[in-house]
DNA sequence: CCCTGATTCGC
DNA sequence: GCGAATCAGG
C-alpha cells in the first residue's frame, strides 16, 4: 500500500486526534504501527505540536561511533518550547466522532446473551464492584468507558478504572468487550 | 509481557 | 520516501 492523498489525510486526522500508530495502522490496512509513525515523522508531525517549528538545529554528527552503529544518540531537543497557548483547554470530549452518544444504546459490545469466558464475565463482575463510577464528563483516554447500569436512570456510570493503553477499557473490560472469535490468531503480517 | 512512540538505516 | 528492526519508556 503507499500512502496516498486520502490515506495520508487520514493518518493526519487520526493523529491529531491522539489515536495511537497500532490504532491508525489498523485502520488504514496494509501498514503496520511502523509504518505510521515513519509516515509522521516524514510529515513531521512527531509531536503534538500544531505550530511544528522544524528546529532545523543540528540534525549534526551523522556520525557512526565503531561502538553502536544504530542509535547513537538521543539528543532530546531540549528546545524551550514557547507555547503561547495558556490555559490548558486540552480537555475536549474528542475521541468518539462516529460513536456519538444518541438516544439508542451507546453501549458497544455489552455482552450479556453472548458466549463469554466465565472467567471474564466473573472479572466484570468483580470490577463493578470496585470501579470508580465516574461520570461521562470524569472520562478521559485513560480511563475506562465501560458503561454499567441503566443510561436512561441515573443508576448509570462509567467503570473509570485506568483503561489498557490505546484501548477504552480497562483490563478486566477489554476482555470481555472484545471477544468476537473463540481465538484471535490474527498474526498480520 | 503488553503496549506506546522514536530513531536508524537498508531498500 | 518507505518501513522493518530496534530502542526506550509506561
Amino acid at each position: 500500500m503507499s500512502w496516498t492523498d486520502d490515506r495520508v489525510e487520514v493518518l493526519k486526522k487520526m493523529w491529531g486526534e491522539g489515536k495511537s500508530a497500532s490504532q491508525i495502522a489498523k485502520e488504514l490496512g496494509g501498514v503496520t504501527r511502523n509504518a505510521v509513525i515513519g509516515k509522521v515523522h516524514r510529515l513531521g508531525l512527531s509531536n503534538r505540536s500544531g505550530g511544528a517549528s522544524p528546529a532545523k538545529s543540528a540534525p549534526a554528527a551523522k556520525a557512526k561511533p565503531a561502538a553502536k552503529p544504530r542509535v547513537a544518540e538521543k539528543p532530546k531537543t531540549a528546545e524551550p518550547e514557547a507555547k503561547p497557548a495558556t490555559s490548558v483547554p486540552a480537555n475536549k470530549p474528542i475521541g468518539r466522532p462516529k460513536l456519538v452518544v444518541t438516544a439508542g444504546q451507546p453501549l458497544p459490545p455489552q455482552p450479556s446473551a453472548n458466549e463469554i469466558s466465565p472467567e471474564a464475565l466473573a472479572s466484570v463482575r468483580e470490577v463493578e464492584k470496585k470501579a470508580k463510577r465516574l461520570s461521562v464528563m470524569e472520562l478521559t483516554e485513560k480511563t475506562c468507558k465501560w458503561p454499567v447500569g441503566d443510561p436512561a436512570t441515573d443508576d448509570f456510570w462509567f467503570c473509570g478504572l485506568p483503561a489498557q493503553a490505546g484501548k477504552p477499557y480497562c483490563e478486566a473490560h477489554v476482555g470481555v468487550a472484545f471477544q468476537p472469535m473463540s481465538s484471535r490468531r490474527d498474526r498480520r503480517r
